[in-house]
DNA sequence: TAATTAAATAGAAATAATTTTCATTTAAAT
DNA sequence: ATTTAAATGAAAATTATTTCTATTTAATTA
């Protein structure tokens, strides 16, 4: 089941709270990604006490957890973006509207290879995300760039 | 000319002051990856007088002149490291000993392809880097997470 | 259903990396 | 030697992120 949350959180024993849930929800409906403060900004409108420190404690598990996807911004802030996309694959995202598209690319395969055969090392996670500007923000006049 | 700094320097509209000089000598003189931090300890024994935020400006400028690479690391605080190798390329680091090696494999022709064939958008930058244990910190018992 | 327990949370405070500001110094062009 | 724009130091500010701890809650058990 793609989006059974609550399925979601037990496979990983995350207890089923109200604000996980709303959290995957927020992030499952936003096309861009978005940063812990601005996921707690939309909390806030659904609860009225929520605290800063729960969101950033819950992206992060969602995002050990594979859920949730962690953006490598050059601003180097945290954001974050959920991909329905469940296999293994890595990201387009534009610096200005902050739209994520998947990259049908990876190489890992070569990455494997060279980190084992020449190396000699153990690979333990990999970046691979490119960054630009997308088909729509290429054709405005003016580039934004909010953090 | 490989380690001419001056006219590395003289290239990129810099100017060849002493201290640039000896952030890109201590630098090249590390095998590892260094925090801005780190380098500031190590200019303070040659400078009596030497800011940090000197230290951050001038690697942040190093590292847009592509001299030096930033390394992107899972606590997000900023490395550089820098690569004699001159070409296009990617890093493997080791999270332990922080050692960095070569990756002679990557992907930036596929890339380029989908982003303008079906993201039809523009590649600004990419970020692909391989985080890992190297060989010889694979065989230690403890390993080390040091910031 | 009530009791139990470990996980989750709020709120406040702390942390610490990074950046900004601005007065002074210096590299390099004239 | 003079000039000028770039580079720097020191202090202060910023601000994203984390830590701490008392309280609440989800989920298990009786
Ligand atoms: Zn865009
Ligand atoms: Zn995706
Ligand atoms: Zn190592
Ligand atoms: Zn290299």
């Amino acid at each position: 089941m793609l989006n059974d949350f609550p399925l979601t959180l037990k496979k990983l024993n995350l207890k089923i709270t109200p604000k996980r849930l709303a959290i995957l929800e927020i992030l499952m409906k936003e096309s861009v990604y978005l940063s812990p403060g601005e996921v707690w900004k939309k909390m806030k409108k659904r609860f009225k006490r929520i605290g800063l420190p729960t969101v950033y404690r819950n992206l992060e598990e969602l995002s050990e957890g594979n859920i949730i996807s962690e953006v490598t911004h050059p601003n180097r802030q945290l954001y974050y973006y959920f991909c329905q996309n469940r296999s293994h694959h890595h990201h387009f995202i534009c610096l200005s509207c902050r739209k994520v598209e998947d990259i049908n690319f990876c190489g890992l395969n070569e990455l494997e290879k060279e980190v084992t055969k020449k190396i000699k090392g153990k690979l333990l996670s990999h970046i691979m995300q490119v960054n630009g500007f997308c088909r729509h923000c290429l054709n405005k006049k003016e580039k934004y760039f909010d953090s």
